[in-house]
RNA sequence: GGCAUCGUAGUUCAAUGGAUAGAACGGAAGUUUCCUAAACUUUAAAUGCAGGUUCGAUUCCUGCCGAAGCCA
């Protein structure tokens, strides 16, 4: 619906067209009625646009498969003008879509956006969380994985026709927080990030770092003097002191907490820069500190309804073992309230706040059970919009030597390789000889807008369920099917623009004039940009943004294959303006695909 | 132990049950008096194993082997 091709409109979707005059056809031919028919693209090696797989009506047409075929192949020819030809081979029918169709359809677009920011009246109101960070250390790779997905996902639902609401969840309170306060307390010496330079978010993780270090050798002590490593762990006197300071905290303590908002404070500053350069951002932030005693009254509307029962012990737990989970405690023996606890009543207070459709969770796939637990007990409780609950579940940044461990100092930090990226850009650019005639400001920009859109393509291009590896040994390449290599195709139409602009008087409001004969590429080419609406949903009712990761880069591809073969410039006057027009439809369906990625594109490079 | 997930070229990733399993990097061999070669062309190279369902299985089902995860 937010996709504005009034074209559209005009002319009817292809593939639903030819659909229904191939039910009509079983009809008149074979008198069956069937209800619905898939086409599939044409494999690229036979001649063709879409394919019909007959297979499954020889048991009405009682004939062989490529009688079936051809009598439905005649059928469509005389029947639909778009149909130029067909082909049959064994049970497929390929049928060949007519070049006119495809230089109208051309001619329908041309000029036009991709993505419209209009939403229908009734658009439904998406909430996606993403990023949640904990703010006692920077973000790592796993957290810009789960950003850059998070936000492309909302830009993706917001360009399907959605009102989106993007918010982040972020954990500022708890045993981890004050670990790294009592080590700068101990330790600290007054460090700020102003004495010190360290960025905020990063200053805070030295001292959390620092905490471990000294927790370690008193347990190490303790270990040997006889005493079990569990028993080590609770009662050295670090972690004693941090419980402690929690018990301060939730108490109220007036120092605790101001202790607490500036080291806070320092690691939002250190986060909004590591999000601005990454360019996610936010329209809600929620802090636990403000939303963990929530869950409380969820609790006695529960054992109200029976839904959740008391043990002797007086702790709550729901069983779910007739729905094939476990029992799942909600409020411990002693009245504490668990992570569940607080998840159902931010779930139950953000539904009241937004009444949204559907709510997006931007969590790793560690926390599969979690979440079906939490949805279940949602919809347990009788709450209608847990229907709309949602959990975008992502696998794991592995390296080589598997999972990242911040202990082992394994952790690949977001700011440096946001930096690392950035550097490589700049050194591959300047290796290559390329925009020399750019100013500083210009180069940076541009060395961001391609270090940046070579670490998001990477991350991106992944389905996102299935967990990835990242070989910090190996660069993030340039060459390939890169991030770079989409953007370079862009740049390709922008110069060529410029060119025409200059040199010939292009006039980009001179209407389309269709060649006698398209190439293969230019007819693939228009079939890639048709498809564009349809990636895009798919995208959407998906949530997954490689599927629009591997469009753009089919498209860019083909283009890039298509600029090399011919050209686009030294022809005839009219060639040269349809093939320009079909060059500049491809540059702006590959900047608002990448937009919804998250990347940029620059105009040279 | 229980639950859910995943095994595709040397490597990193694709493939609504359909035709000869696609790309990229890396390997081998080429292309620049021509709109930007971060490109293009050619080439070798893969579905963990064993069954089953199907006209047809990388895809669905079962078992085994292997990886990483969650719950005690």
């Amino acid at each position: 619906m937010g996709i504005n091709f009034t074209a559209q409109n005009i002319v009817m979707n292809i593939e639903k067209k030819i659909s229904g005059k191939i039910i009509e056809a079983l009809q008149s031919l074979y008198g069956s009625t069937i209800e619905k028919v898939v086409l599939e693209k044409t494999n690229p090696d036979f001649e063709g646009d879409l394919t019909l797989v007959v297979f499954n009506f020889l048991k009405i047409s009682k004939k062989r498969p490529e009688e079936t075929a051809t009598e439905i192949g005649n059928y469509l020819k005389t029947n639909m003008q778009e149909i130029a030809d067909f082909n049959v081979i064994k049970g497929f029918l390929n049928i060949i879509i007519s070049d006119s169709f495809w230089t109208d359809y051309l001619k329908s677009i041309v000029g036009k956006p991709f993505v419209s920011s209009a939403l229908p009246a009734n658009a439904p109101t998406v909430m996606v969380e993403y990023s949640s960070p904990n703010t006692n250390k920077p973000l790592h790779l796993g957290h810009i994985r789960n950003n850059l997905l998070g936000y492309s996902v909302a830009e993706i639902l917001k360009a399907a026709g959605n009102k989106v609401v993007k918010v982040n969840l972020v954990n500022d309170r708890g045993i981890h927080i004050c670990k790294s306060m009592l080590a700068w307390q101990k330790w600290g010496n007054g460090e700020t990030p102003e004495s010190t330079g360290i960025k905020g978010d990063h200053l805070v993780g030295k001292y959390y770092v620092e905490f471990d270090k000294h927790y370690k050798q008193e347990i190490d002590a303790l270990v040997k003097q006889g005493k079990t490593k569990e028993e080590a762990e609770r009662r050295a006197p670090l972690m004693q002191e941090a419980q402690q300071m929690l018990f301060k905290w939730e108490a109220g303590d007036t120092a605790v907490k101001e202790l607490w908002a500036m080291m806070n404070g320092w690691v939002y500053k250190g986060f909004e820069s590591t999000y601005k350069l990454l360019g996610v951002d936010f329209d809600k932030i929620y802090y636990e500190s403000q939303t963990y005693l929530l869950g409380k009254s969820a609790i006695e509307e529960g054992l109200a309804k029976d839904v959740f029962k008391r043990r002797p012990d007086n702790s709550v737990f729901i069983d779910l073992t007739a729905d094939g989970l476990d029992e799942k405690t909600l409020l411990r023996a002693d009245g504490t309230s668990v992570y569940m606890t607080q998840d159902l009543g931010t779930a139950i207070q953000r539904a009241e706040e937004v009444h949204f459709d559907k709510l997006i969770y931007t969590v790793a796939n560690e926390q599969d059970y979690h979440f079906k637990v939490l949805f279940l007990i949602l919809k347990k409780l009788g709450y209608k919009w847990a229907e709309g609950l949602y959990h975008l579940s992502y696998g794991m940044v592995e390296l080589p030597e598997g999972k990242m461990k911040s202990r082992e100092g394994t952790v690949v930090d977001a700011d440096d390789l946001m930096q690392e990226m950035i550097d490589t850009a700049a050194a591959t650019s300047k290796e290559l000889g390329k925009a020399t005639d750019l100013n500083e400001t210009e180069a940076q920009k541009l060395y961001e807008t391609i270090g940046l859109g070579a670490l998001k393509y990477f991350m991106l291009k992944v389905d996102p369920k299935k967990k990835m590896l990242f070989n910090p040994a190996e660069s993030i390449d340039f060459n390939g099917n890169t991030g770079p290599f989409i953007q370079f195709n862009y740049v390709r139409v922008q110069a060529l623009l410029r060119k025409a602009k200059e040199t010939l008087n292009f006039d980009e409001t001179t209407p389309v004039i269709a060649p006698g004969k398209l190439l293969p590429q230019e007819k693939e080419l228009i079939i890639k940009l048709y498809d564009f609406p349809t990636i895009l949903n798919q995208a959407a009712a998906e949530y997954t943004p490689a599927i629009i990761a591997n469009y753009v880069y089919d498209l860019a591809k083909e283009f890039s294959q298509y600029y090399h073969d011919n050209p686009i410039l030294k022809e005839e006057k009219e060639l040269v303006t349809f093939r320009l027009h079909l060059s500049k439809t491809v540059g702006s369906a590959i900047k608002s695909s990448m937009a919804l990625l998250g990347i940029e594109v620059p105009d040279r490079m």
